[in-house]
RNA sequence: GGCGACAUAGCCAAGUGGUAAGGCAGAGGACUGCAAAUCCUUUAUCCCCCGGUUCAAAUCCGGGUGUCGCCUCCA
């Protein structure tokens, strides 16, 4: 079975094949370090770090590099604001981001670059460019000169003129092409500044890309992706430049994942309709956000609500409920039973599930459809619970599924430190002894006042359990 | 003006030629001392509308309608 995925290039799913056998290189384009990121920038985190974790978990080895963007108008804009220093402003804001995102449980990329500790290789792609004839330099400022890349629009499928006839801003009259690009820009008062043969300036936006991606993954990427706003003109501008330099195909894939809306409108910094993940933390549990992105597929639009999250909490605590009844079993299922005879019959059906799994997530990473599969186990898996005594194997076999599986979505961590005080276990006992006298009054005040403390019991055919609320 | 996405039950959401997954919410039942958790049954004669192709379409084609997006910084 192979992988198939949806590449915006040619608007296909095509089978998967890393150019270079089972080494798999994915770049995606991270923040703009000058604000906490807002939940529709998670999305694209969550969603690449399900596919860098699937295919890694697919045999591949995964190269995963998402860069921060420390410097552009945005940062210089901000930093003035605040009065402190871009490099500040960018070290604040990547310590939050790094913050934010592990609480949403995604995992660090192998290589974060930052745009500025990359201008010397900027400002030699930039030459190699205007070398080319592919750029050009008017005082101060260097352009790309769209029309000298063939295949420019590729990306957004947009012929040139049809890209020049919808601009909505006005032409600098000192391009050559209304739709060249600055690859740097000339110093202004009071900005940040590096050296140039061009004099003192910045680099232009969509070069740092180019140059963090083939410096860390070659000249060829397997996966290129991030936000769709991104395809036009930051990818388009990325792929021009990438490959008039190089010649070379610059991403075998480029992967865009779909909006995330609120009221059926683009949540975006400039449209200010956004919310921060760090503000939402507060009051949501971000494991549910996560389910929440992945209970749809990644290429369609979701719409954010606080009530939708609410639905998707109850369908997350039902898969949790049932991993975590599994690993209160194993504790107490006796080690060396002679096992049943429908044992391998279970272990069967299983293989099915991850069978179905896989399909799933082959095909362009349908986490919704994979979630499906969770669910239709756990239903399963909690009807086989109802035995009193389930075979220990299966059991064991169950669970492991669910945790291999919640180790490429990112679920059912283990908690830590199940413990329980002496003062809870005693009142545990007691109610149980209040039961066994049928003094049922005693027994439901116990469980009352356990409820208090935040603890919830629960009476299944294996004694009693009991789980944090 | 150009390009594109989406439209499936009360809500969310898979499915892209073979006769409607899954979740949430609701209803009924089982289990339980009562709960909780869980299980079972039930909730779309039908997938925005109108045509067409086909033995067969939610799925393909044509035409509409609606919503959103890109063509400017945005994930």
């Amino acid at each position: 079975m192979t992988i198939r995925v949806f590449n915006t290039v040619t608007k296909k799913k095509e089978e998967f094949v890393p150019a270079n056998k089972n080494k798999v290189g994915i770049y995606a384009c991270g923040p703009t370090v000058y604000d906490f990121f807002h939940i529709g920038n998670a999305r694209i985190f969550i969603v690449f770090d399900v596919i860098r974790r699937y295919l890694r978990w697919r045999g591949y080895e995964v190269k995963f590099v998402q860069n921060f963007t420390d410097i552009d108008d945005k940062m210089i804009n901000r930093a003035n604001e605040l009065g402190i220093t871009v490099a500040e402003l960018a070290e604040r804001n990547i310590e939050a981001y790094f913050e934010d995102v592990q609480a949403l449980g995604v995992e660090p990329a192998d290589f974060h670059p930052k745009a500025t500790e990359h201008i010397t290789e900027m400002v030699a792609l930039i030459q190699t460019l205007i070398e080319k004839g592919m750029a050009y330099e008017v005082e101060g400022d260097v352009y790309f000169h769209t029309p000298a890349f063939e295949q420019y629009g590729e990306l957004s499928n947009q012929p040139l003129a049809e890209l020049v006839s919808g601009a909505r801003v006005d032409v600098d009259e000192r391009k050559k092409h209304p739709l060249d690009f600055a690859l740097w820009k000339k110093q202004k008062p009071g900005e940040p500044a590096w050296e140039s043969p061009w004099g003192k300036g910045r680099p232009g936006w969509h070069i740092e890309c180019s140059v963090m991606a083939s410096k860390y993954l070659g000249d060829t990427l397997d996966i290129h992706g991030g936000g769709p706003d991104l395809i036009f003109p930051h990818h388009e501008n990325e792929k021009a430049q990438s490959e008039g330099a190089t010649g070379k195909k610059f991403a075998k894939y480029w992967l865009h994942a779909g909006y995330l809306n609120i009221n059926q409108e683009k949540m975006s910094k400039s449209l200010g309709n956004f919310m921060t993940v760090r503000e939402i933390r507060k009051h949501v549990d971000p494991e549910v956000v996560r389910f929440f992105m992945l209970s749809a597929h990644y290429r369609n639009p979701i719409n954010y609500s606080a009530e939708l999250l609410q639905q998707t909490e109850s369908g997350l605590a039902r898969l949790n409920n049932v991993v975590y009844n599994l690993r209160d079993l194993l504790e107490k299922l006796p080690q060396n039973k002679a096992e049943s005879v429908d044992v391998q019959e279970k272990l069967a059906v299983l293989l099915e599930y991850r069978q179905r799994f896989i399909a799933a997530m082959d095909d362009d990473f349908n986490t919704a459809d994979g979630l499906a599969v969770l669910f239709d186990l756990a239903r399963e898996t909690n009807a086989y619970l109802q035995n009193r005594e389930p075979s220990r194997v299966v059991v064991e076999k169950t669970l492991a599924f669910f945790e291999e599986v919640g180790s490429i979505l990112g679920f059912f961590a283990k908690e830590a430190g199940k413990e329980l005080d002496v003062k809870v276990n005693a009142l545990i006992e007691g109610r149980q002894a209040a039961r066994e006298a049928k003094d049922w009054l005693a027994a439901d005040a116990i469980r009352a006042e356990l409820q208090a403390m935040g603890i919830v019991l629960e009476d299944t055919p294996q004694g009693v359990r009991w789980r944090k609320k």
